[in-house]
DNA sequence: TCCAAGTATCTCGACGTCAAGATTTCTTGG
DNA sequence: CCAAGAAATCTTGACGTCGAGATACTTGGA
């Protein structure tokens, strides 16, 4: 079947026959797919009362294991925003009651941000429902193409996440 | 080579043993990957002076084809973001001299926006960098993987892309 | 002990996007 | 030919993010 992007590369070898845009092909694919992702998974936490945003928080502290508890400076480098942009996500999740901050122990500049039993028991929900959207998603698919798929990206994403790439 | 995807799955195997979370193998890569081409391209643009977003704005109107004119409402429906923001992007990009606005001679309503001769240059050039660049990303692939990763790819995206989406 | 440099988090102002509504112009049925 | 509805674009206000700087605490060396 036909996509966009076969669309998008058509017109550009009708407008600069003379480029090799055979990339696009490939990464164009990626970033459309990505974005059209993203707005399903909109749609699949909208049911769980969660924005994506809130997901990425909530499964990062669930992810940490018992006692679900990470802090702001390990949170961003898990979800790849700035600082200023965590402290009002995790006030926002505080009003929710779905975090709460605790002091750290054993550094009084620091803080805990500890997923409470609400806030475990949505992320989890929401995880199931993502996975069942995904499923449905990936049945275009048989199971031996999913894992080249899974391998082929492996190998473009891989130099990337071993580069040490982390905001401010 | 391990990637982050690799040890998000091997988390959630950890924490939720219960759950079949194959589906992120893929998927979760896809998001990913877009992420990290997204600064990858942002960085490529602005050796060009352009910002990611009025990359897609000129080549829109570029791969539209002399005399490279649009409306707002077909570059709304290509670029998939709203009115309002079309509106800011279109004044932005008239003060930096790259498009400008005419009035449409056949709808008194309408305006048809226009690449200026800067416009198409910038346009080419930056699109000449992008390819570099993701050929460079490609290099991982032989030919032949690549062709099956967009040939997988076109398999997940065709069904969005055929289904009619476009915001307000 | 004390100070300088480093670290952790929060505060604040600027900016881009969105969604809804306003305005102007076109189209069509009666 | 007109009135009502559709269409195209722009305006406005709210919101989330970013980036730079502020504040508070810690650490290591003199």
């Amino acid at each position: 079947m036909e996509d966009e992007v076969d669309r998008l590369v058509a017109a550009w070898r009708r407008e600069r026959p003379d480029l090799d845009v055979e990339p696009l092909e490939v990464l164009s694919r990626v970033s459309r797919l990505a974005r059209h992702l993203d707005r399903a998974r909109r749609i699949a936490f909208s049911e769980h009362g969660l924005e994506p945003w809130e997901f990425d928080v909530l499964t990062s502290l669930r992810r940490a294991g018992a006692p679900y508890q990470l802090s702001p400076g390990q949170l961003l480098t898990q979800t790849l925003v700035t600082s200023g942009t965590m402290t009002n996500r995790i006030d926002r999740l505080t009003k929710k009651g779905l975090v709460e901050r605790q002091p750290d122990p054993s550094d009084r500049r620091g803080v805990l941000v500890r997923l409470t039993r609400e806030g475990q028991d949505r992320a989890d929900q929401a995880l199931a429902g993502l996975l069942a959207q995904e499923r449905e998603i990936l049945a275009q698919l048989s199971d031996r193409q999913r894992d080249d798929l899974a391998a082929l990206l492996r190998h473009l994403v891989a130099p990337f996440d071993n580069m040490d790439n982390v905001p401010g």
